[in-house]
DNA sequence: AGGGGTGGTTACCATCGGGATACCGGTTAG
DNA sequence: CTAACCGGTATCCCGATGGTAACCACCCCT
């Protein structure tokens, strides 16, 4: 997802994988099932849903609760570890949004004087 | 680096690479030349830090300027793009250093229970 | 009994990022 | 002449990422 990067000790970090920010904005708004998840991830495999899930849950950012009853379902959740991540991505998509056209406009420059 | 998600268009982008971040914060304070970024990003090899480099110009987020004269003298600077991501980058460094301990904490707990 | 939805798992495979190593042209110092 | 430094490039190789497809158990509906 990204490198929190801390300046003290120069190593890179990184955590999340190519769905992780998209997982975690979906759940913004509240819990989701799991294919509720990939219906506006569209082009995700179950593999790899799963094990973003996985991943995040280990991480501690999102929660897992299978509801008991007849019906299997199973709820993915924001913790409070995900939702205090919800401020950094926000600032980060404002950026992206802000400045999306200027990086494009640079790789055509860049492609246009191979 | 990490990837800006637009919650408009739901598909995964990401630019940047492992030490793209690293870069950009060593190019914070100043233009730096190419054996001078090798250092602090101890055991990144050429071949990567020039690919990343020439990544981040074609983004326009870093300028190459090879100096004239006879001694050999590349130096790398931000662009005013780039320079736009410091702020947000630092959110996020915020953020991974307050939550540091927590996202270790769930790993451990998590890996406890295997 | 059969079909469909949910929430996965497993095996297989292609791609890619990144690390190690060697090499290279130009320049300067000893 | 030789060695060393700068700013790379060329090759090889490995492991992780991610995609496809098949399969699975469980439950519901008809």
């Amino acid at each position: 997802m990204f490198d929190p990067v801390c300046p003290s000790d120069l190593a890179p970090i990184r955590f999340g994988d190519k769905w992780s920010g998209l997982i975690i904005r979906c759940l913004e708004h509240g819990p989701r099932r799991f294919s509720e998840l990939r219906v506006p991830l569209r082009g995700i495999s179950a593999k790899v849903l799963t094990g973003s899930l996985r991943t995040l849950e280990r991480d501690g950012l999102v929660s897992r609760t299978a509801h008991p009853g007849p019906l299997q379902r199973v709820e993915y959740a924001l913790t409070p570890l995900g939702r205090s991540l919800l401020g950094p991505m926000a600032t980060a998509c404002a950026w992206a949004e802000e400045h999306w056209d200027e990086l494009l406009d640079a790789r055509e420059a860049a492609a246009g004087l191979t």
